[in-house]
DNA sequence: TAGTAAATTGAAATCGATTTACATGTTACT
DNA sequence: AGTAACATGTAAATCGATTTCAATTTACTA
């Protein structure tokens, strides 16, 4: 509970105030001196400069805002885990913008920006919150921010994400190797831009191995385990089923893996399943769940730094950073069946 | 982006300043003709007040700062989502404060209110990270504040938790109802608190079932998937295995049944694995997990509620508040074999 | 030792809003 | 018409720091 102020301070230490907050910012500019003398007060009082003056003056709040769809998603929580600790020990506070993935809070969030409640800006959904001029530059009209995971359609704002194409690629392709011809696609929600780039791989692996498109193979879910289990009853249910389940989340191959074995079936002798993220529980379901490792850790920290760098003056290439994805083959996908 | 402040729009609406900032905080000292002609400027540039300049001269930031261990365990994010959202719709930021349970990291955080960077105070973890008087009533010393899910030894803080003793109690009587005589427990770290009352909870039920306890069957973990299975594999080394593991994370419990479906021990069959948490994975491995609910939501709400009250100048009284907990009996447990 | 350059320090303006105390303008009533 | 009561509006102080610019001290050179 500071009750003292610089001024307090600055009267104790028989020094102007000018002289205590260049202790704090430029040291080397105070005789060693008074430096001792004004530090010893400091100590002794316990005295930090507030915040909220110092802000108003620099006209930098010390925040960044990170703008995610929802927390409680192991994949956002693991991406948010790695901004915390590159904006903490860089001297930044990270206000959580949990959204629902409405626009609406997306928007109350990067408002903040604009109100000076903080410096720059993480957004982990495909939209851009702020009214643009689209005869302008966007660049010019945007804060310090970068895009990560999600992809916003543009290649003027910095983006970092696994590339999403490339790794359905490689999953795909995996089970095509194992022999598959049926696999199905459970994807995320229609207007999820990494959703869409999934199923663009999804699609083009199946293409080049000359295995004909079957849109009853592709269903959209919400990323969630439950609509995994809606999924794969609909499947269950068709004519010809597929072989292999490919899941754009690792919830929702769960929840595939949960309702096909709940229905009798044997993952993955009746059916292979596979996932994307590799969340921590993926190792640990029965079986283990085949899947494409997103490097969470990776995301964030560029990310952050990506930002740190922007708030530094720095210049930063607007355009794609692609991290590497890495396919992980676990227990839950094998050999087609005859 | 802003760059108009109160004065330009003050000059422009030909009012003074104070007008405009009264349109913004007690619009009803304004005439309705004032008040519609500066809302028109306002709405015409976009002009929102700056938080810096404002929060200076109110002394309130309008950010709460959510100290807790780990954003990725599931428990945690369950209840951040809840905070963020009581605190967003009462117009308040939340900094995400995660220690990694460092001493050092809890305490810049609870900086950030004596700084004025935040208002109050949620803690979810077992220390007070303020220097403190002992012969000073604890209640004059701390900012408006919230400990939550964790549990301060001191009545003079509020506390929002579920009755960890009751919950252990309430688990271990339903393993004994089964027939069982051999209950494990998997602890969590030694240090924290509501790891402790799961513990004496635990040891009051054996107590009061007349089973004698054996130290053998205590082990302590780290509420990390990992552990639960480093621990399964002590406990099936024993000469007289348990017939029953009860786990104080679904974590562990997780790796529990992992292992012992890995030596091929069949869950519940063999042995029975209770979890505790109810995270949303608890319903979908295999077995589905015996556990015990903590409402996530309702703790995060709770704690939520008690702080803003306090910012809004309300008293709250002082000490435990107990959210109900839930027995989940799913697939995990069942009768003691022979 | 004086003179000048360099290193310290301090006074005061400033950041952008809020709010108090006061002035002005209206309305209502005698 | 004159005055009291009330409704609006304004000027200026304020919040707590930072920073510019000028003043002062110190260090060094000739």
């Amino acid at each position: 509970m500071a009750i003292l102020g610089i001024r307090d301070i600055a009267a104790l230490a028989n020094v102007s105030p000018a002289t205590v907050s260049r202790v704090f910012s430029t040291p080397e500019m105070v005789s060693k001196k008074t430096l001792n003398k004004v530090q010893k007060i400091i100590d002794e009082v316990g005295y930090r400069p507030n915040r909220m003056g110092a802000s108003l003056r620099t006209r930098k709040s010390g925040n960044i805002v990170a703008i995610i769809p929802d927390i409680t998603n192991p994949v956002n929580a693991g991406i948010i885990r790695a901004i915390e600790q590159g904006a903490q020990s860089a001297g930044y506070s990270v206000l959580l913008g949990d959204t629902q993935g409405l626009e609406e809070r997306e928007q109350h969030y990067a408002g903040l920006v604009s109100h000076g409640q903080a410096d720059g800006l993480l957004l982990f959904c495909s939209r851009i919150p702020f009214k643009t001029d689209p005869n302008l530059p966007l660049m010019e009209q945007l804060p310090p921010m970068v895009n990560g995971n999600e992809r916003i359609d543009s290649d003027e704002v910095i983006q970092v994400a696994v590339d999403n194409v490339a790794a359905a690629k490689a999953a795909i392709n995996y089970l095509i190797s194992l022999g598959h011809k049926r696999i199905a696609a459970i994807t995320g929600p229609g207007n999820i831009a990494s959703s869409n780039e999934r199923l663009k791989g999804y699609q083009l692996a199946l293409n080049e191995a000359g295995i004909e498109l079957d849109s009853a193979l592709q269903l959209e879910g919400e990323y969630l385990v439950q609509s995994g289990m809606d999924c794969a009853r609909q499947l269950l249910l068709l004519p010809q089923r597929p072989t292999a389940i490919f899941c754009f989340s690792d919830d929702m191959a769960i929840g595939v893996m949960k309702f096909l074995q709940k229905q009798g079936f044997v993952v993955p002798d009746d059916i292979s399943v596979m996932g994307f993220d590799d969340i921590n529980y993926a190792k640990f379901v029965t079986p283990s769940l085949t899947t494409v490792h997103q490097p969470l850790h990776e995301i964030g920290s560029t990310c952050i730094e990506l930002l740190l760098k922007q708030l530094q003056g720095q210049k930063v290439e607007p355009g794609r950073r692609f991290l590497p994805f890495e396919l992980k083959v676990r227990d839950s996908t094998g050999k087609a069946p005859e």
